[in-house]
RNA sequence: GGAGAAUUCGCCUAGUGGCCUAUGGCGCCAGCUUGGAAAGUUGGUUGGGUGCAAGCCCUCGGGGGUUCGAAUCCCCCAUUCUCCGCCA
């Protein structure tokens, strides 16, 4: 949610916002003029209610002729009151409703423009050369025996997978690094749950226009994660927090689920585009004027995990249009894919400045004893993805797959995930 | 799934219709005291909304109701705990 004070202050500054994202611009007068109303009619209800509230207590008081008289008066206040408290209940609804519809406002910098308008940052790393036709993911999957998409399919349908052998080993390698790093940094590890309820979901943001991309149980009425954002970004929510020893920061590990609606016939190959895959999250609670410094710390921790995973990539500034309704700026880290010729997303980091904060309820109190909502940003640090890319960009001409050095601690010092030897499964 | 108990200001706790504008303790903050500290002592200590302000309104798990008036009475819901049943 924005703050209502800029709504009041600086809604050009918002509309300015509306306009780089390519949404409603008149949004932000209807709720400027909710605001109003709804502020009219608040000042009306108190106004009657601290009369009633007087005449009560005269009640107590009073003498037996007079308080016949006064609990008449105080029945007629009851019902204006009543009536009073719904007109104004009913314009907050309103304006709860229309300031809800007002994404963040983006970040200056950010480029304007839609999905195709990312700025690239820098590129790192060197693209392997290879004198060998490269195998995708797939088919190095298949040969190493370590992702049974196949069976994926058969257990759960299209775009789900086992990961088999070093295959899932390689995975717990990928998170188990990223979470020792993490901790080095100073988060703390979450494990959380994948379901949670509908207020939590819409308050990270998720259930605007990608509402069709999560998972929801009817029966009992929970939704599944698509990233232990969710979680996270709901774990203080309602809490004021001590940041007095500086940001608070988490790394939450789950499994994430995705329906992928709209994306049919897209990336149907393979593991980049699942329903279902693991993830460790960075996430920082921390007081807005540190926000931008902290989203540049969470790419560097990021691009860290890259380059000890060796693999070539890219940063980019995603552009306004382009950005989750709760994203102020967000950078992307693209790995190289060779047999796609392209980078694709490894990573995102979202600065959500006090936009998801506010509307989670999460504060902090400043140096002068008073609160003030905190500002959150998460960032990608492992996911199941993570293995297309290590797979092809360390594929050797025998068809195995060097593990890059900084991996090998967590996989038992092996350096080499060799073909499997011919057999009848 | 069945039965019962609980939920009050960071923590513990008092409170069974108006004097609750919520008690007391712990903790915390500030002052006094001290060479410095402890002890003692005095004061402060839930948050939110609205208003230029004074102020006013809301907040006793959440929502609704009864009443002139609700922490207190009634209804629904959530969460936690205990016992029984069932179970990967």
């Amino acid at each position: 949610m924005i703050d209502a004070n800029l709504l009041r202050d600086n809604p050009e500054a918002i509309k300015a916002s509306q306009r780089a994202r390519g949404a409603s611009e008149t949004l932000v007068d209807e709720a400027a003029s909710a605001d109003a109303n709804w502020r009219k009619a608040l000042a009306e209800f108190e106004t009657l209610r601290a009369e009633q509230n007087a005449k009560a207590k005269l009640v107590a008081g009073a003498t037996k002729d007079d308080r016949a008289a006064l609990i008449a008066e105080g029945q007629a206040l009851a019902a204006e009151v009543k009536v009073a408290e719904q007109r104004a209940n009913e314009a907050q609804t309103v304006l709860d409703a229309a300031i809800w519809k007002i994404e963040n406002v983006v970040l200056e910098g950010v480029p304007a423009g839609g999905e195709d308008d990312f700025v690239v940052i820098r590129e790192e790393g060197t693209k392997p050369v290879f004198n060998f036709e490269p195998r995708d993911h797939v088919a190095l999957g298949e040969l190493l025996d370590v992702i049974d998409i196949e069976r994926g399919a058969k257990i759960s349908g299209s775009r789900f997978y086992f990961l088999k052998g070093w295959g899932a080993r390689l995975e717990l390698a990928l998170m188990n690094m990223a979470l020792d790093q993490a901790a080095k940094a100073g988060f703390t590890a979450l494990i959380t749950p994948t379901l949670v309820k509908p207020e939590v979901m819409a308050g990270t943001g998720f259930l605007g226009q990608h509402a069709d991309e999560i998972y929801y149980l009817p029966g009992d009425d929970l939704y599944l994660t698509g990233t232990s954002e969710v979680a996270l970004a709901g774990y203080h929510s309602d809490e004021i927090v001590d940041l007095s020893d500086g940001p608070k920061r988490y790394a939450g590990w789950s499994t994430c689920y995705r329906r992928e609606a709209g994306s049919h016939g897209k990336d149907t190959r393979g593991i980049l585009r699942v329903h279902q895959f693991n993830k460790l999250e960075m996430f920082s609670y921390i007081a807005p004027e540190e926000a931008e410094a902290e989203h540049q710390r969470l790419l560097a921790w990021q691009e860290q995990m890259l380059q000890k995973c060796e693999l070539p990539y890219r940063v980019i500034d995603t552009a306004a249009g382009d950005l989750g309704s709760s994203a102020a700026r967000k950078f992307d880290a693209e790995a190289w894919v060779p047999t796609q010729d392209a980078y694709r997303e490894l990573t995102s980091t979202s600065n959500c400045t006090t936009f998801q904060a506010r509307r989670l309820n999460v504060r902090y109190r400043k140096e002068d004893g008073k609160t003030a909502t905190v500002a959150t940003l998460n960032g990608t640090l492992a996911t199941t993805r993570w293995l297309v890319a290590i797979l092809e960009n360390h594929q050797q001409e025998d068809g195995s797959v060097r593990i890059p050095v900084a991996l090998r601690p967590y996989l038992g010092g092996a350096e080499v995930i060799e073909p499997k030897k011919k057999s009848n499964n």
